[in-house]
DNA sequence: AATTTCAGTGAACAGTTGTTGACTTTCATT
DNA sequence: AATGAAAGTCAACAACTGTTCACTGAAATT
């Protein structure tokens, strides 16, 4: 709970000196059109960068945000009504990162069986590389404000639907109701989503636990997918 | 973030006044130990009280929580050394609970079959009746400060386990390895869990998305029963 | 009955917070 | 070249934060 800079000195070694701001976007080129889209990104990357390890959303502050974006508190209102604001662009980014990713994987044509593992590899490649909006999503999916929470959870429901339709190409899906097999994919995804998100905050110089946890979730996998082979949809009962 | 009462009005009316402290836990009978217990109870329970609905744990402050508590900020160090430790005792609390409720249904002589239905039962009652606890430690599983969630994730890991012990009973659990009843312990776990924190913050008035999460729910469930019927371990690769 | 222990008090501290209004400066339009 | 828009600055505000210290008063111990 002590800063160790005063606000005023780190304020005089900002411009261009950038020794605690980590992410500056004031100045440089472009039109202005583009440098405003510059400095939003940098708000939206300091907030990202500042809830990773320790914090959650809500605990990150508007002015830290602006702090380590390089910019002064009152500029941030020219982008965001509030953090709130911030937080569901922030839902909006991450998710269409993950959806573009995932739409390419499927444009590769499918020799069906190989989909499901290729789908889980993209998928697993998007949290490696875009670790800090897999966190995010991980996080507000269950914590803080209940707008973000459902913002989430929304793009998480899409995201098994699209799922679901990949399963429906499988050859033994056909005794599955569709109904059910958006069950089955919402299943997949928790299982997946719950282990990358163990997996991202494991200690790295622990391999071991991260090999153990990556047999049991395939492992969990294939169960399912012995589930589904099994399953018998009930003629849908509907009024 | 505007409070209607002056912080002097407010601790004016404290006294025997209750009109804003909800857990006020000063005065009474009692001897200086059970005094001392009543107010850490009833910081512990003005944070549970503090998070519900928008806030995550690492939002709310020391001072809100010795504010609803009706104790003066400075009293909170004779009971915990920060919030961090606070919220330590808040798992431990809630999780004490928990394995209470389950210890006495798997202490009713099980016909076997009917044990896991009567554990989700019980578990669903106990997300109810205790829903503060519940809704705790959902949120602080994946947000928040790492020790807590390491704490969370520990007895998660703990339940599973004595849940796999209970699958072990089951007659047709012979062919599956401990290893793997660990496995689908999880697998279980992890839908029931989801499914109760999806539950418990959605709109009481749309009954019809409860029940047909609920039945979502259950059929998952029956697929992973499906799942582990047809599994095979493999004899145990052990050096 | 005298003394120690200690949960809770009251006041102060330095620092941080969200939000405001009037300002400068720079780009894009007229 | 004059005019407009507007991204970012500066300064100030009232409120809130975590932590400290010397203190009080009543229960527990002697």
């Amino acid at each position: 709970m002590m800063r160790t800079m005063t606000l005023r000195k780190l304020r005089a070694s900002r411009r261009r000196g950038s020794s605690a701001a980590s992410e500056d976007a004031t100045g440089g080129t472009g039109s202005r059109d583009e440098r405003k889209q510059r400095t939003r990104r940098a708000l939206l990357d300091a907030a990202l960068e500042l809830m990773q390890g320790e914090r959650s959303f809500s605990s990150v502050s508007l002015r830290e945000v602006t702090r380590s974006a390089g910019v002064v508190p009152a500029a941030f209102y020219r982008h965001f009504s509030g953090m709130e604001e911030l937080g569901l662009a922030l839902v909006d980014d991450s998710f269409k990162t993950l959806r573009r990713s995932m739409r390419e994987a499927r444009a590769a044509a499918l020799p069906a069986t190989h989909l499901i593992r290729r789908s889980v590899e993209t998928f697993l490649g998007y949290a490696h590389t875009h670790r800090h909006h897999f966190q995010f999503i991980a996080k507000e999916r269950f914590g803080g404000s209940s707008v973000i929470r459902f913002a989430v959870r929304k793009e998480v429901h899409l995201f098994t639907s699209e799922l679901a339709t990949d399963l429906a190409r499988f050859p033994l899906a056909g005794k599955i109701s569709t109904e059910d097999l958006q069950m089955i994919a919402a299943l997949v995804v928790q299982s997946v989503m719950m282990a990358t998100e163990a997996f991202l905050d494991m200690a790295p110089n622990e391999p071991d636990d991260a090999a153990q946890l990556y047999q049991q979730t395939e492992k969990q996998l294939r169960l399912i997918f012995i589930g589904a082979q099994g399953w018998r949809s009930k003629p849908a009962t509907r009024a």
